[in-house]
DNA sequence: TGAGTGATTGACT
DNA sequence: GTCAATCACTCAT
């Protein structure tokens, strides 16, 4: 039902703003409304998928729906949704979340009091939703222990050349909810 | 502004 | 098989 959007990273980034984003795990559920996301296309230069399929990013080529999580910079989590039918390569990483549920839980994750720095970057957001490259492949649509649900409709959106990397910045594949104080950068 | 950190990758024996 | 460059980040200066 949801895979309309799913067929087009662009899209799916755009569309999937406002929507919730929700971990159950054996110390607690926490949620929050994505509210930045960034597309990545299978022809981009910045793209995990750009050189083909390797065994990180194999996900990626699979079905659409499904998580791609990956550990850069020797201590951070990112976490994607892929999109694109099969051996497209596109995905879009959710960049921020706004905390709904488990927000104490979130606090002792990440051991910082300001709810505000809780979700406001990619590694930030799966550090305190808890996710672990256990949750690589987990299909986001169904209901299992990660999963994407119907949020909020954004009022507005906002679109911007992406962020924290080298190549293609100049390409607008960057989406937040115009206002938010939880996007990573205004 | 820059150091820290380790998995991943591609270029080499 | 080994080795070094790279990396879609964060936090403390």
């Amino acid at each position: 039902m949801y895979q309309n959007f799913l067929d087009n990273a662009l899209m799916a980034a755009k569309s999937l703003l406002g929507y919730k984003l929700l971990h159950v795990t054996p110390d607690g559920t926490t949620s929050g409304i994505i509210v930045e996301t960034e597309a990545y296309m299978a022809d981009d230069p910045a793209s995990h998928t750009y050189r083909g399929q390797t065994a990180r990013n194999k996900i990626m080529f699979g079905q659409p729906g499904y998580a791609y999580i990956y550990f850069t910079y020797g201590m951070h989590y990112c976490f994607n949704v892929v999109t694109g039918s099969e051996d497209h390569g596109q995905g879009v990483l959710i960049r921020a979340l706004e905390p709904l549920e488990g927000i104490d839980l979130m606090k002792k994750r990440r051991g910082v009091e300001e709810v505000r720095n809780l979700t406001n970057g990619p590694a930030k957001l799966v550090q305190a939703m808890g996710i672990t490259k256990d949750d690589y492949g987990e299909y986001l649509f169904g209901g299992g222990k990660l999963r994407i649900e119907p949020g909020i409709k954004p009022q507005q959106i906002s679109k911007s050349g992406r962020i924290g990397i080298r190549l293609a910045v100049d390409e607008l594949y960057r989406f937040y909810i115009t206002g938010s104080p939880y996007v990573s950068r205004p």
